[in-house]
DNA sequence: GTGTGTGAAGCCTTTCACAGCC
DNA sequence: GGCTGTGAAAGGCTTCACACAC
């Protein structure tokens, strides 16, 4: 490795730390409201509140984008709102479609805060046939046999996979093949991808045992032995006195993911393709 | 803070970081599916593979569960999967309510996942008492009249949000003042809550939108300018060779959330109230 | 020989604290 | 006087590389 970043003259640099960029949207967020409250300008305290970070992280943040603020005074909301949509890549306009309409699938083509990003779900894909030109979302469900053609016709790059775990990964090479070059996953499988394809993951599953975790060890607390319980617990409090222990959506390491591809064809435990992201 | 951690006898330490505790439930996952088709030990590098993630770090997360391995043989199955649903929480039963049985409520009561870890869905509420009584997925919608009873009743103490952003808070307040302490949620609101309550995010847009800021990148390499395009992009590349640039379920600053609620009550953009989890 | 367990090094992220500009 | 922008310090996570156990 010995990647770059090293040193570069601060002009506008092309090294947004990847911890920051998974914040922008948090930010954004929250600049939307303020925006649509006609609040013409935020201090770095007011707008760490409302996106639920501590100042020192946000002036920090903004400072990878440029100096968009004015001392004494605080950032212009508007103008912030632009330049971070700009930063993200929302000025232009995503094609997504969404592969496998279960439960999930529907949920996601029902979800308002596409549009509004500069998403525009381009097509819902299914497998199964009894799906086929059924609406969702107002939009005819298409069959995967026109998967390559609906990403060509369309020039989509963004995939969402809301398949079984047992397809997950046949549907990720057809779409990648396809050219597709960042996919969504929310089926519980290592998805292995070629170099320069992003894949980013949501899994029910993980995030409810990493709470279970938590919640082992207060009930552990509480009951038999306070030990020297601060560790974990203690961490919390951060600006704003009324509120702890929340773990936002956290940093992504944009590691590399796993070969091993074989045996994915395997599904998880559970029955066979249970309605939803199986286990 | 100045937190313990410092130097500890390694006997069962109680320490395991935040970054490691988010793998564990990979690991689980890629042990129970050897564990089904009965192989009985495991390389660091071979399970790593299927986990995602490269045999170092794979290493080092289990050395601060304990010595479960075996120098030149491995890692037993059975015994690992044992050991990590145990430091997990998950060999004991929790029960979890989901609020807002909208189509993303749906999904998830639907999802398979939850029985198979220890996870119980114990009831389904929601405000519209036109859900009232209906079954989704084998239960029963309860209606939000009835939350705080529930709670008490099946001693719940991990709640799942998945209502418009405008009732989320709300929601939230009443979940906690009834009794639960681990709350997921998939409304895209900063919740705030009383210190020792944990909250996990999971939101759909921000990941997309982070997906679109990297989607941006390469394209304005590919087309433009190249110019020092190294950064990001490089950084990829693990273990195995035909695969890069995954963010698997990252980790967690498990950091404090913010106050500001007062303008909870505000909607997002959007109309009002679209389907599931607004913007 | 093989593969784990782990100190040490390196990198990234967060936090501190204050100079500088309005 | 107030608040941003940012070096510097601190902390945490990942990677390296090798001793050690089987």
């Amino acid at each position: 490795m010995a990647t770059g970043r090293t040193h570069r003259p601060a002009t506008r640099s092309r090294g947004i730390p990847e911890a920051t960029v998974a914040r922008l949207p948090l930010y954004l967020r929250a600049l939307t409201a303020l925006s649509e409250r006609s609040v013409p300008t935020v201090s770095s305290e007011e707008l760490a509140a409302a996106a639920g970070v501590n100042s020192a992280k946000l002036r920090k943040d903004f400072s990878y984008l440029g100096s968009y603020g004015t001392r004494g005074v605080g950032y212009d909301v508007e103008y912030l709102v632009y330049q971070i949509s700009r930063e993200l890549g929302l000025t232009q306009d995503w094609p997504v479609v969404i592969v496998g309409i279960g439960n999930l699938g529907a949920a996601l083509a029902n979800y308002g805060g596409f549009a509004s990003r500069g998403f525009r779900v381009a097509a819902l894909i299914d497998a199964d046939p009894a799906m086929t030109g059924k609406p969702v979302a107002g939009i005819a469900v298409q069959h995967t046999d026109e998967l390559e053609k609906i990403i060509t016709d369309n020039g989509v790059s963004i995939g969402v996979i809301a398949t079984p775990a047992g397809a997950a990964q046949q549907v990720c090479d057809r779409l990648v093949a396809a050219g597709v070059t960042s996919i969504l996953n929310f089926a519980p499988t290592v998805l292995s991808v070629p170099d320069g394809v992003d894949v980013r993951k949501v899994d029910l599953s993980i995030e409810l045992q990493i709470l279970a975790f938590h919640e082992q060890r207060k009930a552990g607390e509480e009951t038999g032995a306070p030990e020297e319980g601060e560790s974990a617990q203690a961490a919390a409090q951060d600006t704003v006195p009324g509120a702890a222990a929340v773990a936002q959506t956290p940093l992504a390491p944009h590691r590399a993911a796993s070969g091993a591809g074989k045996d994915n064809g395997r599904q998880g435990p559970d029955g066979d393709v249970p309605a939803v992201m199986p286990a």
